[in-house]
DNA sequence: GACAATCCATACTCTTCCGTATGGTTGATT
DNA sequence: AATCAACCATACGGAAGAGTATGGATTGTC
């Protein structure tokens, strides 16, 4: 039952810092990110930071090293477990947009592009995510160059997406709406 | 000859001040936005901005309504004027395309939506163009749900391409590539 | 149960930046 | 030429947050 931010008054690892960072960033932004802020959220004070973490920065980088460690290893692979490459797409398609929740980190992220520490982390994370996509596309039958280009496309749009609805809270789209959006998309941008 | 920083020994007015906030925000984005470090950048002091604004959030304020009011006038007047509805949105994308210089406040604002004096800004500026790319889309013979879908996700690729491009950038596309991944976007999202 | 190592609290310093107070300078007006 | 408003410089006060110093508390280990 210890998932709040409470009474747990045990000691504190790094790994429990980072987490929480991680947590604040998706919450609150990258520069809502201050030693003292989280260690209040955490019941302590900034001695016990100090302590795990050299500097702010280091905390920072090593929230966004796990982040971009354990970030995305499950979809990718549950997707390429999928038999049909035909199928593969839609399916990606499907299942990112009903997991919106593990996306919070990553848009926020987007945001604190003006940070140098984001900037290669976000660009390798962006850099394999768009060969995934290149690759599902060849897959499906486009032509390399085609396949590149719908691939830009599509992660734009993502992208796009994760800005204009979750951070900007555009005009609320509903679940239906938002469901008949997900299968225009799949209708649009993947080859029948 | 006077667009640079140095040498503008006259004295400056509020419109001065806003309009050297809006190219800061475009090219250190809004956390950047600092009383001081803008009047060293004007050659005055502190005081100089005290006379002409209340507070910093006053200075903000004013920038993004500039900026909310003289920004797109031009290219929907001129894409309302093209008679054929149907090569109206093929000649938005590539105008959009190659004028990617005043897209980069729209861009700095999108990393700055957790500032709350940016977003209803933001909010309206999308919502309008968002309503123009529905219409756009209506006319050149999509039914009307479809064509809010189209308008969405046109509109989140342009979002996201912003995003991925010149905040973060990615492959770094050169100049052929990407009037290929132009009428690739065209060809795949405007109904022939 | 002593004794390290680990973990944390308290109390500072230093920097940055917003905002204020106040007086000086410049320019237009008469 | 005098005057008044517009404009700016200088010197403060104060809040917030990063980082340091140091000692106290807790935990494992022999």
């Amino acid at each position: 039952m210890n998932v709040s931010s409470k009474p747990e008054r045990t000691r504190l690892s790094a790994e429990d810092w980072e987490l929480a960072a991680l947590q604040l960033i998706a919450e609150q932004g990258v520069g809502a990110l201050a030693v003292e802020a989280l260690a209040r959220q955490l019941g302590v004070t900034k001695g016990s930071f100090y302590w795990h973490f050299r500097t702010r920065e280091a905390l920072l980088n090593a929230a966004l090293e796990r982040w971009e460690q354990y970030g995305e290893r499950e979809i990718i692979s549950q997707i390429e477990q999928i038999a049909d490459p035909r199928k593969r797409l839609p399916e990606l398609f499907r299942r990112v947009a009903h997991e919106l929740q593990p996306h919070r980190v990553y848009a926020a992220l987007l945001k604190a592009l003006d940070h140098p520490q984001v900037v290669p982390v976000m660009a390798r994370v962006s850099q394999r995510r768009m060969e995934f996509l290149t690759t599902a596309y060849r897959e499906a039958g486009l032509a390399p160059p085609q396949a590149l280009n719908r691939a830009r496309l599509t992660y734009a749009a993502y992208v796009g997406f994760l800005q204009l609805n979750f951070t900007l809270g555009l005009p609320r789209i509903n679940h239906e709406e938002f469901d008949a959006y997900v299968e225009h998309m799949i209708a649009t941008l993947i080859p029948a």
